[in-house]
DNA sequence: AATTGTAAGCGCTTACAATT
DNA sequence: AATTGTAAGCGCTTACAATT
């Protein structure tokens, strides 16, 4: 059943039954309803390989996260599926796990699907090298979230020092003396840059930084509430702290409360990422909040505007999102 | 830059050249060698569609879902990409946002191009017609979670009555002199057969079902939070609540929170899918625990399996899991 | 017996010529 | 002037013949 058996059986040719099928102005709209009927009838199914084959675009885009777990991610795909759905692209989903190797095959799978373009939020620990074969290739990208040292291409990604620093003099002005940087995968151009803008508006306010607290986890409540468990014996908790996430935080604020301390007075606690659960939370969570959503949309845009102008389009474009304190019952605040 | 621009530079024919790329074991390991290095030098990337269009098999498996922002669903599609990836499948992820008129172009785009199989979370509201095409394409096909009313095909789910009067019978043990179930969309199989597993559990124990509090809602914590807030209004609350989610029963304890209520002691709360946040949660949810993870790996092997005998495997294959039950903080337990 | 080469074809698109 | 048809080609695979 192909193209040509529609096309004999409308009495058209198969060039013209192609036209039909790429809606083409140039068919006459009768010859058009009687193929598209033909078609129908027969149960014709449209091949886009084929096509895709022949004119060079497989209207295919290669989305490569690290991981879905996190409900951040999940938004971002959700909002790159729903820009990238009406100009007739699909998506195909890659997950990293967080493996550079697992990475590098599966952007080498991409391209040899000819997707025509790439959306990258770079695993953890991945370096120029992710992008060798991806520019070797011409094929349009743009980086998402993380940064990669030594790439120049397009990234889309929020203001990390900024958000830190925001959470920093947040704390601050609910009167806490002492503060500490909770978790985060310590590779992370994330974790360095956040760290580095909370331990300047730490100092800068004079305040006691707490270096003991501020180790690295993974990004999970389990991590936030282990790490907090083993350094609650060391000794009493700083009095304000900010989390790498709201997954740790909500981990942290679970073993914060099963030693018997209040969130929110005795430790004010502050996530990142803002996700749909830090309002419900009990206390809810103030956060950091950027929406993913919002850069998703974006990089789609920027990466179809290069798809569509390959030699015209500036290259190293970025674009910064700027972070937006969401003040809740963790820090003291009684506004839910 | 070609297969025969590989082969040429090797000094091999077109056909050699491919038999290397589908690693077969008739060309000499010398000569294999030579076409090898002969494409990493000239950068060539192996073209799938092209060769998919002559083998008429994609590698490519479309899998559809309602939304990545419930963890469950998110959690699936991970589990289905990590069974189905050693297998030298790529995934084609479409979200059918809960919208059957969009599944039914995403099933229409993922038949284009020519998946292999489809892997179906059906849209809430979606008949038998969905599989219409896919039935006459002839395109193997599992359904998850979530049935469809006469189709006949494969299915993975798990025991939602069972669930259910899991959840009853342990409201009825912790003390519960009166109940109610929470939430969840009311025209899905779903939580007709929850609810009415949960009826019957009540009644054969005795107890007060109270109907005014079993009404339906969306599956996400601010309409659970909503939800119980209205219904506060009408009088006291019933004893034991069974939530449709966890995210519904998250937004619910937050409500009975802010009026006073201790949830565990004057209320009692428990979810249904044992999300990762669920155990530290404040109180911590009891829930009902259905793995998405084997749900996913177990209907990504059932399509494998049709794939590769499309004849000789039996049809109508329905496997069902059996949930557990998590006991917490939220119903009076004390071990998290 | 082991390995390699020829040529046709998978289902489309499209430049160009041909028809009405 | 508007519409339709012919034929080549996109980059692979593979049956079969040919070579060593």
């Amino acid at each position: 059943m192909t193209l040509a058996d529609v096309a004999r059986h409308a009495g058209f040719s198969r060039s013209t039954a192609s036209l039909v099928f790429q809606d083409s102005p140039m068919v006459a709209a009768t010859t058009k309803a009687a193929v598209l009927a033909a078609a129908k009838e027969l149960g014709y199914v449209y091949d886009r390989r084929a096509a895709a084959l022949r004119t060079r675009k497989s209207h295919t885009i290669g989305l490569l996260i690290p991981g879905l777990a996190n409900p951040f991610f999940a938004a971002l795909v959700q909002a790159v599926e729903e820009e990238l759905g009406p100009s007739g692209f699909t998506v195909l989903l890659a997950n990293t796990l967080e493996r550079p190797e697992r990475q590098k095959a599966v952007v080498e799978t991409l391209l040899e699907y000819r997707v025509d373009g790439l959306l990258i939020v770079p695993a953890i620990g991945s370096g120029r090298e992710v992008l060798d074969a991806i520019e070797r290739f011409a094929v349009p990208h743009v980086l998402l979230t993380r940064r990669v040292v030594g790439a120049g291409g397009d990234w889309v990604g929020s203001d990390d020092r900024r958000g830190a620093t925001l959470a920093a003099e947040h704390l601050v002005n609910h009167g806490c003396r002492s503060l500490a940087y909770f978790g985060g995968p310590t590779e992370t151009y994330a974790r360095a840059t956040r760290y580095g803008g909370f331990v300047d508006a730490a100092r800068a306010a004079g305040l006691r930084f707490v270096e003991e607290w501020s180790r690295g986890t993974e990004t999970t409540s389990s991590a936030g509430y282990e790490a907090v468990r083993t350094l609650l014996q060391s000794g009493p908790p700083p009095e304000g702290v900010a989390c790498h996430s709201d997954a740790i935080a909500f981990g942290a604020m679970r073993a914060l409360r099963d030693a018997g301390l209040t969130v929110g007075s005795d430790v004010r606690v502050l996530g990142y990422d803002d996700l749909e659960h830090a309002r419900s939370w009990s206390p809810s969570l103030s956060s950091v909040s950027v929406s993913s959503e919002e850069m998703g949309r974006t990089a789609a845009r920027l990466l179809l505007e290069r798809i569509d102008h390959p030699r015209t389009s500036a290259s190293g474009r970025t674009v910064v999102f700027t972070p937006t304190l969401q003040a809740r019952e963790s820090c003291g605040s009684h506004d839910t």
